[in-house]
RNA sequence: GGGUAGUUAGCUCAGUUGGUAGAGCACCACGCUUACACCGUGGCUGUCAGGGGUUCGAGUCCCUUACUACCCACCA
């Protein structure tokens, strides 16, 4: 990619916009960072690299929201662990797509050439699927560029790229002469719209209103006497090849073994005793082994024919005599019919049942005899099953791996071969004397048992998920022994959408510890799906997806990313919603403003005290310093944990909290005073800290915001180049005194507030106060006055702070604080409504009194002392005491206001 | 038929190892205080789905019921 202009390295000293403009800020910052080369992993350096490789979209249209939280997810990781230092790979990609792509392609071609791909071709059908695959892989690899997706795009991969089709190839071959690769001739469902072999997982299961018919097959020598069976498929009568019984049904004991005629054909079939059917309903089931699972089974048993009657676009065929050529549901409703007429119809019930459905092509399936390949999956996933259950594999969220369990415990061989056109071909080769053999070579000349020339490729192509199996390692150049394989397999985190586990990460870790030797990846995160407000998937066919490309246009990516990270936890579903986008961005335009006010008065030829030193000196700086660098201290620490734990939602929000909060509501405000001092040195002393403090927080949050952050860093002093590859910083000093003392502040100056609200007095209203502390926060108050006075907008000419008050005033606001039982009056006459004040203060004192009472009685309850640990206990009684002590207070004060 | 989640303020969701419920949005009031109206200050709202149990103490642990969602399963 070619880079524009690079942006200014040191923005310090520039003027800032009002408000942040997001688009061209992260297009800037991305080319930057590329052109860079941070997207790459650094050397080896002793740590252990962090690798991640992509779930490949499916080039098949244009990224959603699920692709975006994916990202989101996957490059807060990533950019964490860049900061940790660690050689970081996240290797992107992108997949064919098999079938999904197929019918797409077919879509288009029948739209724009008015063809099917039959009339194409394959060789020109195919030609036609790498155009539209070149075409959408640009399209999607620069939406994943909007979305500030810092991915080693050097080491880009395709499910379809020769390195990948060899590896393909390779793991087939190894497969095939292990004999874990075999062919059968099972029943598959079969799948009249792509018209292709599908596995199980492919197949989705639709309630459905239809019917059952019932259907009466004469015994044949014995006029007059039937057997009635049932069924929602009448079509597939024409195969029937008997009728099957339970061998203790007493309704047919006389009849196991004699003829049936099968109404409309006129072929007589045996009854059979068979224990797979129940003994409810009719007992009885009519038999077409070629058309449906059971009966296949049944059919083995007894050792019935088979009977094909479907065409593979579903029509019925040859053997279905007059029905031939028409479609299954046409012959359904001709064969009803003809039965009625005949009166072997006995009844139609309305019926809900399940029917199969392409999960791809959204027809019903046809179950169907045919030969197919097959893995022998029983070898590959008891290892994989064991690998998570000695903990070489982790999910997140844990009850995943529950999931996981079942399903490798109940696992049926997996059919591989797809009758399509785009995908891997079937690394297998046939010759006209009747030898088959696999290779890992791309073509074949000769038959490798007999040498003839006279050889074909098998026609078909492999499952998708077969080449997505592989692709932890075919994307670091396996079969090869390169490098990258060796330094970054097996990787750390594969994160992806819980409704994939089956598909895609059962198989990877199958094949890895398979053909690899070892887990892909030891740990799997899940996320959730995005769904509309309502709770609705979202999807193009109910119109109420949200493009990501327009919510970013209009929000920025970083306030989707914030939105998406924060939204809900791994494995949760998210209602998406464009409100809380905007709340991103309103949350990025405060941290824009925050620096703004810092970065104005900010003289950038004065050079400010580093924060370690700061931090070096903590006791000694002042109260409100002391404050909110304790505070700093304990967010990183508990981002730190958050992150380590997977945990992005609940790391992101505090992160929110800390930022808009502490450090924006109060610390900024708490700093005007000492920022407009005329002393030059109280003034760098609070710039320090208010860049120091920002500074460390853009750390933390640049996994979150990457552009924003970075943006705004380059407007403060900062050491190194780049925020995208500064330190992660660790945890300093908390000073619990500070932290209790700016609380106590904290909670007078809400009070004063609050108490000017309560009488509607403008809020910038400078008003009289009298605080009356205890002893030991009275120098607090003394030293913090001109915070108490900026920021609860009191008179600093006649602000009184005392610990001792022998005539309170009458005509006042009184409020006596939770936790420090400090007592404040705001004289105001005129504004004070005596009535109104008693009867606010008669209410106030009723809560303490309950408060109390609720206190006392947990604290009188048998066992509690006793058995409640000590430290629960004393806060009990510390809480009560100072309960006491404000209503003491309270009650004093009403008594004056008599 | 099995299984897994969820049910907390009008809405969206937090609630770490059980200690007596919170944030944003919405709403109401006040405010253009020299970063931000994409803002500030203050306020309002809860039988934590129902029932039972364990415990000194349960939104948090156990049992159970209801509803919702999803996954798995060859009942004609």
């Amino acid at each position: 990619m070619k880079t524009t202009q690079e942006p200014n390295a040191n923005l310090v000293g520039q003027q800032m916009e009002k408000t942040y403009s997001p688009t061209a800020t992260e297009k800037k910052w991305y080319e930057f960072w590329e052109s860079r080369g941070y997207f790459k992993p650094i050397a080896d350096n002793g740590k252990a690299p962090f690798v991640v490789i992509m779930p490949p979209p499916n080039v098949n249209g244009a990224l959603h929201m699920g692709h975006a939280l994916t990202m989101s997810v996957e490059d807060a990781f990533v950019r964490w662990h860049r900061m940790l230092g660690e050689p970081v790979l996240w290797l992107p990609g992108s997949d064919h797509a098999g079938i999904n792509g197929e019918l797409v392609v077919e879509k288009e071609v029948a739209r724009t050439e008015h063809k099917t791909k039959r009339e194409l071709g394959r060789e020109e059908f195919l030609k036609r699927v790498w155009q539209w695959m070149d075409d959408y892989r640009e399209v999607i690899n620069n939406q994943l560029r909007v979305l500030g997706v810092s991915a080693d795009w050097s080491r880009q991969a395709f499910t379809m790229d020769l390195g990948p089709q060899q590896a393909v190839r390779t793991t087939f071959k190894k497969l095939y002469d292990e004999g874990l690769i075999y062919q059968a001739e099972r029943i598959i469902n079969w799948c009249p719209g792509s018209q292709s072999n599908l596995s199980d997982l492919e197949v989705e299961m639709k309630e459905e209103d239809g019917f059952l018919w019932y259907i009466r097959y004469p015994v044949v020598g014995e006029e007059g006497r039937y057997i009635t069976v049932a069924t929602t498929r009448p079509e597939t009568m024409l195969g029937d090849t008997a009728v099957a019984v339970h061998p203790k049904d007493a309704r047919y004991a006389d009849l196991h073994g004699k003829l049936l005629t099968l109404p409309l054909v006129g072929r007589q079939i045996p009854v059979v005793a068979d224990e797979g059917v129940e003994e409810f309903g009719t007992g009885a089931v009519k038999v077409t082994p070629a058309h449906d699972p059971l009966d296949f089974e049944i059919g083995q048993r007894h050792q019935l024919p088979l009977i094909n009657v479907l065409n593979l676009d579903a029509s019925i065929n040859e053997n279905g005599g007059i029905y031939q050529g028409l479609d299954r549901f046409e012959a359904r409703k001709r064969i009803v019919a003809d039965l009625d007429a005949a009166g072997f119809l006995v009844k139609t019930e309305p019926y809900h049942h399940n029917v199969p459905y392409s999960e791809r092509a959204h027809v019903p399936i046809e179950p169907m005899v045919s030969k197919q390949w097959w893995v022998k999956i029983q070898p590959l996933s008891e290892p994989a099953l064991q690998a998570y259950l000695d903990g070489r594999i982790k999910f997140v969220p844990e009850r995943f791996g529950k999931t996981y369990q079942d399903w490798m415990e109940n696992i049926h061989d997996w059919t591989i071969s797809r009758q399509l056109w785009w995908g891997h071909r079937i690394p297998v080769w046939y010759c006209v004397n009747g030898h088959q053999w696999a290779t890992d070579q791309e073509t074949e000349t000769t038959c490798q048992i007999c040498s003839t020339n006279e050889i074909w490729q098998d026609p078909d192509v492999l499952d998708t998920w077969f080449s997505s199996g592989l692709w932890p390692f075919s994307t670091l150049g396996w079969p090869d022994q390169t490098e990258d394989l060796r330094r970054f397999y097996p990787g750390s985190l594969m994160e992806t959408s819980y409704d994939i586990i089956f598909f895609w990460v059962a198989r990877m870790i199958m094949f890895g510890i398979h053909v690899m030797g070892d887990v892909p990846f030891h740990t799997v995160y899940l996320h959730g799906l995005i769904r509309d407000e309502k709770g609705q998937k979202m999807s193009k066919s109910k119109g109420n997806g949200i493009d990501p490309l327009e919510a970013m246009a209009q929000y920025g990516a970083d306030a989707l990313r914030f939105t998406l990270l924060t939204s809900s936890g791994p494995g949760v579903d998210t209602k998406f919603s464009l409100q809380k986008t905007e709340d991103s961005r309103n949350f990025a335009n405060k941290i824009w403003n925050a620096t703004r006010f810092i970065v104005m008065s900010l003289n950038p030829n004065i050079r400010l005290e580093g924060f370690e030193s700061l931090q070096a000196r903590l006791s000694e700086l002042p109260l409100a310093d002391r404050w909110i660098i304790s505070r700093l201290n304990k967010l990183t620490a508990d981002v730190t944990r958050l992150l380590e734990n997977y945990d992005l939602s609940q790391s992101g929000k505090l992160l929110y909290d800390y930022i808009w909060g502490d450090f924006c509501d109060w610390y900024i405000e708490a700093s005007k005073m000492r920022l407009n001092s005329p002393d030059p040195q109280t003034k760098a002393a609070v710039q320090a800290v208010l860049t120091g403090v920002l500074e460390r927080t853009l750390r933390l949050l640049h996994p979150f915001m990457p552009s924003l952050t970075e943006e705004v860093w380059h407007y403060l002093p900062h050491e190194g180049e780049a925020l995208i590859v500064a330190v992660w910083p660790s945890a300093g000093p908390i000073d619990t005194e500070a932290v209790t003392q700016f609380e106590a502040l904290k909670e007078a100056i809400s009070e004063i507030r609050n108490a000017k609200a309560e009488v509607k007095a403008e809020t910038n209203r400078k008003v009289k106060a009298i605080i009356v502390a205890k002893p030991e926060f009275k120098p607090i108050f003394e030293r913090e006055a001109d915070i108490l006075v900026r920021l609860a907008g009191v008179d600093a000419n006649t602000l009184q702070i005392t610990d001792q008050l022998d005539t309170p005033p009458t005509q006042a606001l009184t409020k006596v604080t939770e936790n420090t039982a400090t007592t404040i009056y705001l004289p105001m006459a005129g504004l004070v409504d005596l009535d109104a004040e008693r009867a606010r203060l008669g209410k106030e004192i009723e809560e303490v009194r309950r408060e109390i009472e609720r206190s006392k009685a947990n604290l009188a309850k048998p066992g509690f002392v006793e058995r409640a640990p000590a430290q629960v206990v004393a806060t009990a009684r510390e809480k009560l005491a100072a309960a006491q002590e404000r209503l003491a207070k309270l009650e004093a004060h009403l008594a004056t206001l008599v």
